[in-house]
DNA sequence: AGCCTCAGTCAACACCTGTAGAATGACCCG
DNA sequence: CGGGTCATTCTACAGGTGTTGACTGAGGCT
């Protein structure tokens, strides 16, 4: 009953429908992605992009819902470890619906609420960890440096960062982010 | 004969259009600044923009056209601390021009490659001055981190980044900076 | 004064976008 | 085997985009 093929099958688009949205958002952001595009490379009609989705906008953030990891805690030393192994997890694999998201941060509204959202969740915690009266602050330069560092890796591509390994930039990183977590303390 | 009422009033509109396009360049990135919004904005016809400026893409090549501040040079130490004040100054005032590089480079192929052009030069001159043989990687970790702390306090506006003291953020970066010039050496 | 240059405007084009709704046709159930 | 459900497609529309070229009228030169 449940799992006829029919049903089945109609998964199979919407998924299908659904990676392809988040590769092109990935590539060219929200704007330069039409739903046209996104029906082609999913070798369907446009219009049934719309029947499941709904409108473009309810497809991008479909597209960029993530499943996240969890989010950091415990003292400085234990968060700007976590902090840094979550980094080489996304510099490693690409992390298509946050590049997605990172992309389209800069011209499109709601995905800058999305990236605002998360960063804040993250700073609150990272922040409760820092013994410093500046915490928020830090806590802010952090999340700006990391998101930085993937962006220049993934999206702007720069030199030399575009194809190092992580396991080299983790290691330049570390005493950087832990200067930022205060975990080495003057 | 030069300076005839008429070519001032000119170079004053253009000099206005070039203005507004720059401000609305860097407030919604190349994709939704219009050309009819520019005029608005410029009180003047659309039509007038593409006269002087040919395209919208030779207008937000002008735009952001940036008389930009000499490459850092000389050793690690001085490096570190020219690039902090230069990161002090972005963090004062708001560099429209780049601004709207900025917030363009992710859509818009040709401010990627503004950007990317940029980055180069300065990384070429930041690793001739680090003595590691990671010097290209440390340098372009240093960009990408530099682009996100401007881009967080700018653009994304991150809680606590937006508005906080420069002189607070150079503070808490310029151990980052220093272990990432390698100015500390171990 | 008279002409002509030129800053600036107007109307229109061709195209592309998101979106809506009717039409189709294969598959499943009774 | 017949009928209806449902995944999928087709056609169309309304609005916005960059861009074009003809037009206008005030300013300056002779």
């Amino acid at each position: 009953m449940s799992d006829s093929s029919r049903a089945q099958q109609r998964r199979d688009t919407q998924a299908r429908i659904l990676a392809e949205a988040r590769t092109l958002f990935a590539e060219r952001g929200y704007e330069r992605t039409t739903i046209r595009a996104v029906a082609e490379q999913a070798t369907v009609d446009p219009g049934l992009v719309m029947h499941y989705y709904g409108s473009k906008e309810r497809l991008f953030v479909q597209a960029t819902q993530d499943h996240s990891s969890p989010l950091p805690g415990g003292s400085a030393d234990q968060v700007a470890e976590q902090l840094l192994d979550r980094l080489h997890q996304s510099l490693t694999d690409e992390p298509t619906a946050s590049l997605a998201l990172l992309r389209s941060m800069l011209t499109h509204p709601e995905a800058a609420r999305e990236i605002l959202n998360s960063a804040r969740d993250h700073k609150d915690r990272i922040s409760a960890a820092i013994p410093d009266d500046q915490a928020d602050l830090r806590a802010a330069l952090l999340s700006a440096t990391l998101i930085g560092v993937v962006l220049g890796r993934h999206l702007v591509q720069l030199d030399h960062l575009a194809d190092a390994d992580p396991e080299q930039i983790i290691d330049i990183l570390r005493p950087c982010v832990r200067s930022l977590t205060a975990a080495d303390r003057p």
